[in-house]
DNA sequence: CGGCCCGTTGAAGCTAATCAATGGCCGTGG
DNA sequence: CCACGGCCATTGATTAGCTTCAACGGGCCG
């Protein structure tokens, strides 16, 4: 990991961040960007949570892990997402970059006394855990019950509509970390994302380099 | 639903709510009183979230149904819980009693407006939405590419927990929806009950009363 | 050019789903 | 009080889908 900045002027965050109902801008974090190269952790469960970040390129991962060794990825977060907001005094999740990363970490302790000032960064809190909730949700949903294809087709459409990518996704990571998120193998993720191309729903290009080829089936097959 | 009365007093509410960490009283609604008998439906997915829940005796139980008519479970709500809080305009998932429950409800603009102005409130409902967000979490690691024995395990494990139960565990709910919270069906959630007490970790005395013989090897078998 | 990592593909095994039948409990009515 | 019917839970037999184990391939970097 390496600091680059201390209170750097933010910029305005364009990336998508979730539930956006009253006009409520997205919330951005002040305090100093850190880079963080692939696989790097940014912090691990059961660490202090002293410090709240956001994404500002790049994606994180956060999982936590069986004592057996099995991981569950909870969130990939994409660019204005904010990560490492806990209620209690320990994170509950690792975080690792996927890639290159950078973020902006902000003193929880500073973030609280802000918040405590001023109803409005309170509000964007709440809305923040509201929408990280009904992400976790949604994956819920994902994981109960569901096939293979059905799991792997509403990834697919989630990170459309995340990245705001029209037809070309560009996967970030790896087919085990795809795996570990939807509680498949990387074997059966493998042979479902071959199933779909032949069902000429998608057209995978690179293995990491996916055309969306026929959104509307992939919904379909999400029911 | 029959209503029963409007704005009681507010007793303390007892039962016990996730996040604890400063110390903070539980919430308590202010509003009317209303009862639902088994399997009414409190409101549905889709539905005006006009008003906002907390349970006052029962169980009720949150969900989202699938096309095909696959049900997933998102919550069991024990007295003291609230429900029925969104961020959007809509309820994401329908809310239906259990057994006989009695809830009180509260205007969601009222709340809102107590909100607005009590600093104190507004934290109180981003630790509740924090506290929901907590449970989805391990939900989800419940979900992800576990066996049976470790999805039920967990399950009771978690009643046990949160009702305050000792040894003897007493089920509001039907096998199909201890199913289609786990994500399995009726036959394997049965089979399982079977098969734990084949272990001698739990006794079944009767389909619904449960007594829990060995928490710490149901504890092991969570991993 | 060679090695390594990641992804794909193949074959066999196992877990849970499905299909089907039985059993037990409870409320109703004879 | 007992018989009947309906609902829920359990159990059995079979099937389907995912995992596991194993081998191969292809791209990237030294």
């Amino acid at each position: 990991m390496s600091v680059q900045s201390v209170f750097e002027i933010q910029r305005p965050i364009t990336a998508p961040t979730a539930g956006r109902d009253l006009g409520d801008a997205p919330l951005a974090l002040e305090g100093m960007v850190s880079s963080y190269g692939r696989d790097e952790e940014i912090f691990g469960e059961g660490e202090r949570a002293d410090e709240v970040y956001q994404v500002l390129s790049g994606v994180v991962r956060t999982y936590r892990l069986l004592s057996d060794g099995r991981r569950q990825l909870e969130a990939f977060l994409y660019a204005g997402d904010c990560f490492g907001l806990e209620m209690g005094a320990e994170h509950r999740v690792t975080a690792e970059a996927v890639g290159d990363v950078t973020v902006r970490s902000m003193r929880r302790s500073l973030l609280a006394d802000r918040a405590a000032a001023d109803i409005e960064l309170a509000r964007k809190l709440w809305r923040l855990a509201a929408g990280d909730l009904r992400r976790s949700q949604d994956h819920v949903m994902m994981l109960g019950r569901r096939s293979a294809a059905e799991r792997l087709a509403g990834f697919l459409l989630d990170l459309v509509q995340r990245t705001g990518a029209k037809a070309l996704l560009d996967l970030p990571m790896s087919r085990q970390d795809i795996a570990d998120f939807l509680g498949l193998t990387i074997e059966t993720v493998s042979r479902t994302f071959t199933y779909l191309q032949g069902l000429a729903l998608i057209d995978i290009q690179a293995c990491r380099r996916i055309r969306i080829c026929d959104a509307q089936a992939l919904e379909e097959i999400c029911a």
